[in-house]
DNA sequence: GGGGGATGTCACACTCTCGTCACATGATCG
DNA sequence: CGATCATGTGACGAGAGTGTGACATCCCCC
C-alpha cells in the first residue's frame, strides 16, 4: 500500500486523480493548497507528490522546495504540473529537484502510468535494484539528475537529460522526432521537430564516449540502442 | 490517413468536430448513438473514437468498456467527452480504459492536440503488442525496426523496411502492385509501379539468404511466403 | 546592468534514398 | 521455336533527411 499526495486546485482533476489512484490500490491525500499540502507531506511522509505549479496561496515551485529542504520529506519523489512555458528548466533541474513532470494538457492515462512507474522505482530502491541505472559505459541517476560516462560526471541540461532518460526508458524502439517532442517539450509545444536534432546532436556532443547509445534511423526517428557496436542477437 | 469514430449527440458539436476534424486530415464517421457507435467501431476499426458521455440510447461509459472487451477495438484509443461535473473519475484511467477525457466546454485546439499526441503514441502502443516477430530464419522487431536473417542483423532504408513488413502482415497472400503502393507509399502514389519492382529487388539483395520469402507471382504481384523451398508449382 | 548559459531556429553541406529509365533476362503461348 | 510481355537488373539524377555551426533570444545569477 503506497500513499499519495496531491495538491492539485482544479476539481475535475482531483477527482479522476483520487478516483484513479485509489483504484490502483493507493492511499491518496487531496488538497488545493500549497502550505497545506507541504503540512501534509511532513505529517504523512506519502511515497509519492503529485505536485501543481500553478496553486491558489503559494507557487508550486517554493512546495517543491520546500519538500526537498526538509528532512523527513526530501527523499519523497515529486512529480510536477505544469502548464506550458512555465518554468519547466527550474522545475526539473538540480534546484528544485523534482523527479519528473508532465506538461498540462496532458494524457491522464500517461500520468497514471508515469506514477505507477515511479513508485516502482522508489520500491526497488527499498530492495537493491537500482534507481541508479547503469548501462554499460553509461550511469544514470535519475533523482539526483547526473549522469557517468566512463565514471566521469557529464553536466547536462534539464532538456537534454530529459531528452536522454525519454530515450533512455524506451530504449531499442525507435522514436519519432513528434513522440520525441510530446514527451520531452509537451504536447502542444509548436516546436519545429528540427530542434530535436539539434538537441541530440549536442546531447551526443557532451555523451562523447557513450555517444553511439542514441542512434540515428534514417526516415524515422531516433533509437537508444543496448549495444552500440555489436548488435547482439537475442 | 487516420480513421476518427465520433459518438456524440449534439449537432452542433458534430458540426465542429467533424469539420475541424476533417479539416486536420482525418476521415471521420459520426453517429448519435451509442450502439451505433459500438457496431460502426467493429466494423470499420477507426484509429481513435470520440466518444461523448451522455447519449441518448445507453451510457458513454457502457459504450466504451464495451469497446475495451472486444478484441477487435480493445487497442484502439478513447477520448471522452463530458460535461463538468459528469463522473469523470470512472471514465479515465484503469476501470473504463479511455485515453483521455475533455470537459466541455472545450478549446477545439486542445482537443486536437490531445487527438494527434494520443494518435502518435497509439501507434507505438499497437507495436508492443508483438514487438518481435521469428520466422524461419527472419527475425523483425517492429519497434526498433531492425530484422536479423540468421542472427545476423540487416540494415534497411525505411521503405524497404516497411515494405517488408506490410508483406509480411499478409504473408501468404498475393499483393497486387498498386495495393503495396497503396500501403507502402501512401494513397497519393503518383508512382509507376515499376518502382514497387526496383524495392523488392533492393529487398531482396539485401534479405540474402531469405530472399526466398518474397515471392513473384507472375501477372498478379508479390506474396510472403511461409514455406520459402517448397513453393509448390501449381 | 552585464555576463553567461540554455534553448529555439536557420542556413548550408553532405549523404543517402528513391523514382525512373534503359536494357537484359526469363516466362508464356501460339 | 520465335514473338511478346512480365520481371530482374544496373545506373543515374533529383530531392529529402540529417548533421553541423552560427545566431538570436531569453532567463538566471553575479
Amino acid at each position: 500500500m503506497t500513499r499519495i499526495l496531491v495538491v492539485e486546485d482544479e476539481p475535475d482533476l482531483q477527482r479522476v486523480l483520487d478516483y484513479n489512484l485509489r483504484q490502483g490500490g493507493h492511499e491518496v491525500t487531496v488538497t488545493r493548497l500549497g502550505l497545506e499540502g507541504v503540512k501534509l507531506a511532513r505529517e504523512q511522509r506519502p511515497d509519492l507528490v503529485l505536485l501543481d505549479l500553478m496553486l491558489p496561496d503559494v507557487a508550486g515551485t517554493e512546495v517543491c522546495k520546500q519538500l526537498k529542504e526538509h528532512p523527513a520529506t526530501r527523499g519523497t519523489p515529486v512529480v510536477m504540473l505544469t502548464a506550458k512555458g512555465e518554468e519547466i528548466d527550474r522545475v526539473v533541474g538540480f534546484e528544485l529537484g523534482a523527479d519528473d513532470y508532465v506538461v498540462k494538457p496532458f494524457s491522464v492515462r500517461e500520468l497514471l502510468l508515469r506514477i505507477q512507474a515511479i513508485l516502482r522505482r522508489g520500491r526497488a530502491d527499498d530492495e537493491e535494484l537500482e534507481p541508479m541505472v547503469e548501462f554499460g559505459r553509461l550511469k544514470i541517476d535519475r533523482g539526483a539528475h547526473r549522469i557517468w560516462v566512463e565514471g566521469v560526471e557529464i553536466e547536462l541540461t534539464a532538456l537534454e537529460f530529459k531528452l536522454l532518460v525519454t530515450l533512455y526508458d524506451r530504449r531499442n524502439r525507435v522514436q519519432t522526432r513528434s513522440a520525441l517532442l510530446d514527451d520531452v517539450w509537451g504536447i502542444q509545444a509548436d516546436i519545429t521537430t528540427r530542434t530535436v536534432d539539434t538537441h541530440v546532436k549536442r546531447l551526443r556532443e557532451k555523451l562523447e564516449a557513450a555517444r553511439d547509445y542514441v542512434e540515428t534511423v534514417r526516415g524515422v526517428g531516433y533509437r537508444f540502442v543496448a549495444t552500440p557496436e555489436e548488435a547482439a542477437p537475442a
